[in-house]
DNA sequence: GGCCCGCATTGACCTGAATCAGGTTTCCCG
DNA sequence: CGGGAAACCTGATTCAGGTCAATGCGGGCC
């Protein structure tokens, strides 16, 4: 019930000063394959088995459920299942921060890499199932295997570069076209259609992570519509015209 | 003599659509001393010695010379000794993009941990001198000093945690408090004074980096010193009222 | 069914920063 | 020394997006 307002009060409004927050920094979104991990960083089959045998499935996760909170020990890394993540941060003065989404055949939990604590929270945005991946077990796997170790980095990297991407100064037509087209390549490498998207998360969390008022979300989206690019039914999307959400939101597109 | 108007052209008006460019996001920035590297991971005197016989002197590097370019191996990682650096981007369009600043004890290159090729460009800004740290060298060592290791982890999710402080949607005001705070600290980490700072980037490199328009920077800087928080003649800025700017510039005080 | 609450959309308006258009100073180089 | 190009500053204007406010809509719950 927390974290309603999460709009940031401006400078000269009434302005609530929050102390600095290290943690309001870190913020880290995993988004990422499993497969990706594994497979383009050559493991050997022999590998590949021992670090299948160390996944374990887990029981269905509600609906706001957590997997873990900022400063949770790093116990176990996530691999997305079926339904929907998000991870955010709570920032001094209550509110929410959104670092990124999370879906089925993505991983969660690098954002802890380093030190070994969670430096987010993740939560289940409607019912999900996961298999989790021990990290001491994934740690020894790494030392033995110095292509594990690269692929951790490389993947933190990607998340380096995704967060860049962020913060450019693009505008809110490129972040919206942008976020609908990575959602659209996400959902095609699974498997599903790259047009027809059911989006999770609400108008509010797709603004906060985008940094735009929600209105200016439920603008965009109607701009589109009316331009014929996508049509939007409260929260199912039908992109109709990719390649022009390609030239409008290219800069977002990551992989 | 390339890149001279780095402002981004909006949607709306006569936008020349840049193709999707990989690179142009990954940007990363290595803001890191040295001694950071080292010392907090409680690495070994035997280790650190070992790991200070790696380091190699470098002879003069003048304003405009290139440490190295986006695509470049990595070779070595370089911790600058005297002079500032800034790395940048230039995107498909010619426009360039300001990642960071380097000062000195600093370290650059890190960016390249993976996939060993440097994913930007770093240039001097003025008359410098760098230290070298071959990486072959450093690599192996990491492999016998896990230690070593997770403060590559560690400077990288560091990394991460700069680059998104520049995510949020922050005021002008406040991107220019802590851009000076954040020079500030660092140079008083390394024992200059904390309230003289001599800027070594132009007006345009700040505002390139904090995604402004020079104008704003200029203003901003004006508004200040008429309120008496600092002092500025050309470049050389005096920080009058360190604690009102860390009222303002709060979030982007990075440790 | 009817109430209520939270989400979503839309319009009117405001504001911070970009843009445009000067101007001055500094510094480089012939 | 003088010309010219950067760098820097300042004011006027514009505009994207935030803020405020009103309304519609769907779903849960008594």
């Amino acid at each position: 019930m927390l974290f309603f307002e999460a709009r940031r009060t401006r400078l000269s409004g009434t302005a609530t000063p929050s102390p600095l927050n290290l943690y309001q920094l870190r913020r880290t979104c995993s988004t990422c394959s499993l497969s990706e991990l594994c497979l383009p960083m050559g493991l050997e089959s022999g590998d590949m088995q021992r670090l299948e045998e160390l996944v374990a499935l887990r029981g269905p996760v509600n609906e706001g459920d957590h997997l873990f909170r900022v400063g949770d020990p790093l116990r176990v890394l996530y691999a997305v299942r079926g339904g929907f993540f998000k991870s955010y941060l709570v920032e001094a003065n209550g509110r929410e921060q959104v670092l990124g989404f999370h879906l089925p055949g993505e991983l969660i939990g690098l954002d802890a890499i380093w030190p070994e604590q969670h430096q987010c929270n993740a939560v289940a945005l409607n019912t999900a199932s996961v298999c989790e991946l021990p990290y001491a077990g994934l740690s020894d796997l790494g030392r033995q295997v110095p292509g594990l170790q690269h692929s951790m980095l490389r993947l933190l990297s990607k998340e380096l570069a995704l967060s860049h991407s962020l913060a450019g100064d693009y505008s809110a037509e490129e972040r919206v076209a942008g976020f609908l087209l990575s959602l659209s390549s996400r959902m095609k490498a699974r498997g599903h259609s790259e047009t027809h998207l059911t989006l999770a998360m609400s108008r509010r969390d797709i603004a906060n992570y985008l940094r735009l008022a929600t209105e200016t979300v439920s603008r965009v989206f109607s701009r589109f519509e009316q331009d014929g690019l996508v049509s939007v039914d409260r929260r199912e999307v039908m992109l109709r015209d990719l390649e022009k959400l390609g030239q409008i939101g290219r800069c977002f597109t990551v992989g």
